[in-house]
DNA sequence: CGACTAGTTGAGGCCAGTCAATGTTGGTGG
DNA sequence: CCACCAACATTGACTGGCCTCAACTAGTCG
C-alpha cells in the first residue's frame, strides 16, 4: 500500500549510450525465487500490474507461480502471429516489440511501438485467437503470464482484478490518440506527436527522455504514424535542420522539445 | 448454456422505414421486474454480457440490482464529457451514439459510431475519468451499469468476467481495424471500409444490412474516417452514380455490396 | 570486397483539402 | 399550413501536401 512504485529510483538507465549496449542485461536464471522475482518486478512493466498494492505471502507465491515461463527473443523474431491461439499476456523486460495489424488483402499497419515496461498480448482476448502479429525489433526479454492464471487470481485480488482493467483500458485510450493522429493531424505533426510521446514513455522509466534510439525502421515508423518512409526521411532532416533535433541514423537527440510541442498544438 | 443468444430471432427489424420512425419503442416503466428485465436483454447490447451464460435465481437478481439505473437521451445530449468522473458503462438499448476524442488543441476526432446492442464507457476505466465525450445521436436509451458492481459480481462469475475481458478487448480490437483504415487506406476505401462494417452490424441485430439511416451528418462520417465533410459528400454521390449505392440524404441502400468489397481489397 | 538493406534527396504527379457558390432539408413560429 | 431560417449537403475550380518513382549514399553482413 505504502509502496508507491511510481517514486522508487529505477536501476540503470542506459539510453544514452546509442548503439553499444544493445543488448539485453544480465542473463536470468531459469528458477526464479520469490525475491528474485520481487527485484525484477522493480525494472519491469509487471510492477504495473501487481506492485500498486500489498500481497500477502501466499498470494505472492501464487502470482510467483503464473510469472514463471520466460521468454526470449531476438531481432526480428515473431512472439506470435495473427490467428495463433491466445493464452498469455507478455510483459516486456528488455527490448521492444512491434504489433502489426494485417488486412485480408495484404496491408500492414503497425499498430504499436512498445518498449520495455510494456505490456502486451491484449489483441488476443476477444476471441481466444490473436488478431494482429508481434515482433521483436532488437533482442527481447519477455514475461509470459498466462491470462486464465491472471483471471483467476484476480477474482481473489480485487487490487489485480482493477488493475488489469486500467491496463486494458489505457491500451483502448492509446488507441484512440493514435486515431486522433491519423485522422486529423499534418505529417510534421504526427513525427512530433511520436517523438514526444516516446520521449514521455522513456522519461517516466527513468531513461533519458530526449536521447534514445529508435528501433524501428523509417518505413515502420511511417506506418505507425501513416506515412510513406520518404515522408518520414524527409521531416527527420527538416527537423534536423531546423534545429529541433538531432539525427544520426536511429540514434535521436530531441534539442528542443518545445518548438516539438508548439508544432503539434 | 444452450441458450445460444446468436440464433435467437430478433424482434421487430424496422431499419427499413426511413424517416418515420425514428424515435425508439415503447416507453419502459420505471420499475423493473426480473421478467422484464430478461425480455429487454434479448434485444439489447447487454445479451452480449449477460447472456451467453446461466444465471442462478441469486446471481440474476444481483445482476437485475445493477441495471436498476436507465438513461434517456435527446438528440446531441451529452452522457458524459472528457474529464467526467467515470462510474458506469453503459449499453445502448435504442438509439446511437458517438464518442469524440478530444486532443489540447481544440482538434476533434470522432473515434466511436456505436449503434442499439453496443456498450460504451470503457474509456473511463483507465484512470477513473472519461477520456472521450459521449454524444447521442438522436433520441437514445442506454442502461447505466456501474462499474463497480460489474467488477464485484464478475469476481464471483468466471463467465460474466471473461465476458467483460472480451467486450474490453473487442474494443481494442475494433480500434486497430481504425487504425489500419485511417493509416494506409484510400478515401473510396474507407468510406466503402465504413458502409460494409455497419451494415455488418445491422446484419448481426437483425436489421436490413442493405438499408439503413446513417445518424451521423458527412462531417461526422468525415471526421471518422479521417475525410473532409466535401470529400465524403463527393464519395457518397460517386458511389451513387457508379450504381454501387443509393443515397437520399442520410438514408442509404447498398446496391452492390460485392463491388464496394472488391474496392477495399 | 561485393551484395544487400536502409536511408537520403530530388522531380513530378495525383489525391484529397481548401475556398466558394448553390441547393436541400428540417425545425420553428406566425 | 406555410414561410422562413439555419444547418446540412452538393458541386466546381483550384491548391498543395504527400506519394511515387528514381537515383544515389551509407552502413552491414557474409
Amino acid at each position: 500500500m505504502a509502496r508507491a512504485a511510481k517514486s522508487a529510483p529505477l536501476p540503470q538507465p542506459p539510453a544514452g549510450t546509442p548503439a553499444t549496449r544493445t543488448e539485453a542485461g544480465e542473463p536470468l536464471s531459469p528458477v526464479i525465487s520469490i525475491r528474485e522475482f520481487k527485484a525484477h518486478c522493480q525494472t519491469c512493466g509487471m510492477r504495473e500490474l501487481c506492485l500498486p498494492f500489498a500481497f500477502t505471502a501466499d498470494q505472492m507465491q501464487q502470482f510467483d507461480a503464473l510469472v514463471e515461463h520466460r521468454t526470449r527473443l531476438k531481432k526480428h523474431e515473431v512472439l506470435y502471429r495473427a490467428g495463433d491461439p491466445f493464452h498469455a499476456l507478455y510483459a516486456i523486460q528488455f527490448g521492444s516489440v512491434k504489433t502489426v495489424a494485417l488486412s485480408e488483402d495484404g496491408r500492414e499497419q503497425v499498430t504499436g511501438y512498445h518498449i520495455l515496461g510494456e505490456v502486451i498480448g491484449f489483441d488476443g482476448i476477444g476471441d481466444d485467437r490473436h488478431c494482429v502479429e508481434a515482433i521483436a525489433l532488437e533482442n527481447t526479454e519477455l514475461c509470459a503470464l498466462p491470462f486464465d492464471g491472471i483471471e483467476n487470481l484476480s477474482r481473489a485480488m480485487p487490487a489485480l482484478q482493477r488493475n488489469l482493467h486500467q491496463m486494458m483500458a489505457r491500451e483502448i485510450t492509446r488507441d484512440h490518440g493514435a486515431m486522433l493522429m491519423l485522422g486529423s493531424m499534418r505529417a510534421e505533426e504526427r513525427l512530433a506527436v511520436f517523438l514526444l510521446n516516446l520521449a514521455e514513455r522513456y522519461r517516466r522509466r527513468g531513461y533519458s527522455p530526449t536521447e534514445f534510439v529508435l528501433r524501428m525502421s523509417r518505413e515502420e515508423i511511417g506506418s505507425y504514424i501513416g506515412l510513406k518512409l520518404e515522408t518520414v526521411s524527409r521531416l527527420f532532416s527538416r527537423f534536423h535542420q531546423e534545429g529541433m533535433i538531432h539525427v544520426q541514423g536511429r540514434t535521436v537527440k530531441l534539442l528542443d522539445a518545445g518548438a516539438l510541442k508548439k508544432l503539434v498544438g
